[in-house]
RNA sequence: GGCGGCGUAGCUCAGUUGGUUAGAGCGAGGGUCUCAUAAUCCCUAGGUCCGCGGUUCGAGUCCGCGCGCCGCCA
């Protein structure tokens, strides 16, 4: 049985971050749950390297756009096999085979009347490589608040409108289809609405896919991509897809176009696909502006892949967002491996060793244990059919505590001192059921914890943890006499304050390889890095000035920024757009005295050149508080 | 503005078709054992289940209104 599965296509417009490795790493894990069920799972994964941003990106870095993508096509392989992701095709969208796949599905469709030629005028985000309905020239793109630019050219067009019904009649028949359910009520919703037929060429781009027409036409970004998928298994006879896995934020490409492309054409359907939520950094979207991009490397080399694996599956529900923070990460770890399952293999592996010569004793164990054990299989696998994670983790960690319990119950540190028979058995049995529990859910946790299941399987005597079948997985494989092989701590305790730090610098070090890459200078170090003593000399570097408010009005679109002119005791005052709007109206500003930092660096926010920054506390709630003066204070003093 | 979702212990969340004293994990406090990674195990949370009104013998669980968050669309 094949079960073929995809990740998004990433757009190389910068290197994986945590959110792209949390998709991928879901796929991975269930690549590796299908097979150890017996299916034939394949894996595509890829990059999505045309449109104008790279094209600009390429640019900026001083190289073309194919030699830009090739370096980050390298760098995206590299950073799935060091975090030890595995996938079966890696497509590339340059690559000339999927150029030949988007042009025979291009011509397919239009051969078929759903692709027809015409003109389009309108606005367009360049960023997000989307055209902007109903917005006028000069509106900001409402996803990322960047100016749209006007075009005007000769377009071929993708016949949507003709697919509302089907579409329809397609999610009705199939419930599973688009999953969770409230990504499914978005797209029947956008559904029910007026669909409008798509633009799928340009004529001002050069670095894309040639359409199959007369003219310079060049095939959109996201035909192109979706199609990737396709291209990658064409002749494999693995499509249709079982499983797209995506982000929420592309639900409407892969719910409404991709079905419609290929019922153009005529070709299978996907099955089902899946859209998780995003990661959080402490509550906070994760941004390049704010600077607050996690990095996977950084954790592997800390914590390791396993970590932050069983991190993200455990402690976020699939499909929600979740929030992302080294001090949960942390906390996940030492609670749930380090004193949950890394100690329980430790300290059974132990008594084995110290009672029974290291040794499996030959019983049944205890038949509470089994029966929950058994139970456990059957759950934990329904729960990762289902994509619910977390619950499938919590089920087998319910098994893991039962077994603690168990022990201390039983004591076989009492016991071993017991010569009468019963005391024994009771001993052996105990050892049994611990052992033979670590056996079942190592075997349960192997897709979720590659590496680490492996070491606990090789530390309980056993070979080829991933040859295990799971849906033949039952109590009491554990064979009797079975020597352990025991080793140290899988998961040693941690400690944050001491991690963090190495965490830190290895996060500069990610951000500054990143910037290598694109061809930028690399972004000063943060000075916050915590705990790290300045100079006096440092601080002197900062300007920081009393400042007088003149004006302040809102600025808009942006609910938390205040447009203001700030005397500074120059000849003219300073306009500086401070991010202090949920804390204090423009009414409240006006007159008041802050401090500014006067040196720093100018920069545009919403268009408007912001020239120096003012102080401000910032609390759990994100809710600002303002530097103040008690005593009256003339604009333009030095604060030191 | 339209549609949809959410608001439960300090934190993250469960709460089935409305039914006895509203639950789990983590954190915190106290205790215990010693096989184990200062781990395990046991005890401890008196929470207006966002607010108000309604249906009902009975509502966190259904209905209405309001407040606050969020998503999609316009």
């Amino acid at each position: 049985m094949k079960y073929y599965l995809t990740t998004p296509i990433y757009y190389t417009n910068g290197t994986p971050h945590i959110g792209h490795t949390y998709s991928t790493m879901v796929a991975d894990l269930i690549r590796r749950l299908k097979r150890m069920q017996g299916y034939d799972a394949v894996l595509t994964t890829g990059t999505d390297e045309h449109g104008v941003n790279v094209e600009r990106s390429a640019r900026k870095a001083g190289k073309s756009p194919k030699e830009f993508c090739d370096a980050m096509a390298v760098e995206w392989r590299k950073q799935w096999d060091r975090l030890g992701l595995q996938y079966d095709r890696f497509v590339r969208t340059s690559d000339p085979k999927h150029h030949e796949t988007v042009r025979w599905l291009f011509t397919r469709c239009l051969e078929r009347g759903y692709i027809y030629e015409g003109f389009y005028t309108g606005q367009y985000c360049v960023s997000d490589n989307l055209y902007v309905n109903d917005a006028k020239p000069g509106d900001p793109c409402p996803d990322c608040g960047r100016p749209t630019e006007t075009v005007t050219e000769p377009n071929y067009f993708f016949r949507l409108s003709a697919f509302r019904d089907r579409l329809l009649d397609l999610y009705e028949r199939n419930p599973l289809l688009i999953q969770p359910e409230t990504r499914r009520n978005e797209v029947l919703s956008f559904v029910r609405g007026e669909l409008k037929d798509l633009s799928i060429t340009r004529t001002t781009i050069e670095w894309g896919i040639p359409a199959p027409v007369e003219g310079k036409h060049v095939i959109y970004v996201w035909f192109d991509a979706l199609i990737a998928y396709l291209s990658a298994v064409r002749e494999e006879g693995y499509w249709p897809a079982d499983l797209h896995l995506i982000g929420k934020e592309i639900v409407r490409f892969h719910a409404v176009f991709w079905p419609a492309f290929l019922m153009a054409a005529d070709l299978p359907l996907p099955k089902r696909m899946f859209a998780h939520g995003w990661l959080l950094f402490e509550q906070d979207k994760m941004s390049k502006s704010r600077g607050n991009i996690v990095r996977p490397e950084p954790i592997r080399r800390t914590l390791g892949a396993d970590a932050l694996r069983y991190f993200l599956l455990r402690e976020i529900v699939f499909g929600q967002d979740g929030n992302f923070s080294y001090d949960a990460l942390v906390g996940r770890y030492n609670a749930d491996l380090a004193n949950g399952l890394g100690n329980l293999v430790s300290r059974t592996l132990s008594m084995l060793q110290q009672y029974r010569g290291g040794a499996i004793p030959a019983t049944t164990g205890d038949p509470e244990i089994a029966a929950l054990a058994t139970n456990t299989i059957g759950t934990a696998l329904g729960c990762f059919e289902n994509f619910d994670f977390s619950r499938g983790l919590e089920t087998i960690w319910g098994l893991l505590s039962a077994v603690d319990r168990l022990i201390v119950q039983r004591a076989p540190w009492k016991l071993i001192k017991q010569a009468d028979p019963d005391s024994q058995a009771s001993l052996d049995a105990t050892l049994y059921t611990a052992a033979e529990t670590l056996r079942v859910a190592t075997a349960l946790l192997a897709p979720v914890m590659p590496e680490s299941t492996e070491k606990i399987w090789a530390q309980l005597g056993m070979t080829a943890l991933s040859a295990v079948r799971l849906d033949q997985l039952v109590w009491g494989g554990l064979p009797a006499g079975q020597k352990i092989a025991g080793g140290g701590a899988v998961f040693p305790r941690i400690d944050l304050k001491e991690v963090l730090p190495k965490l830190q610098a290895l996060e500069a070090e990610a951000i500054a390889e990143q910037s290598a890459l694109m061809g930028q200078a690399a972004p000063a170090a943060p000075a916050e890095a915590a705990g790290e003593k300045i100079t006096i000399e440092d601080f002197a570097k900062v300007d920081l000035r009393v400042g007088l408010v003149l004006s302040a009005e809102p600025v808009k679109g942006a609910d938390k920024l205040l447009h203001l002119k700030v005397d500074i005791g120059e000849a003219e005052p300073r306009t500086i757009v401070a991010g202090i709007a949920e804390g204090y109206t423009p009414e409240q500003m006006k007159g008041r005295k802050v401090a500014i930092v006067a040196n720093l660096q100018p920069r545009k926010l919403r268009g408007i050149l912001s020239n120096g920054m003012i102080l401000a506390a910032s609390v759990g709630d994100g809710k600002p508080v303002l530097v103040g003066f008690h005593e009256e204070i003339e604009p333009g003093a030095r604060i030191k």
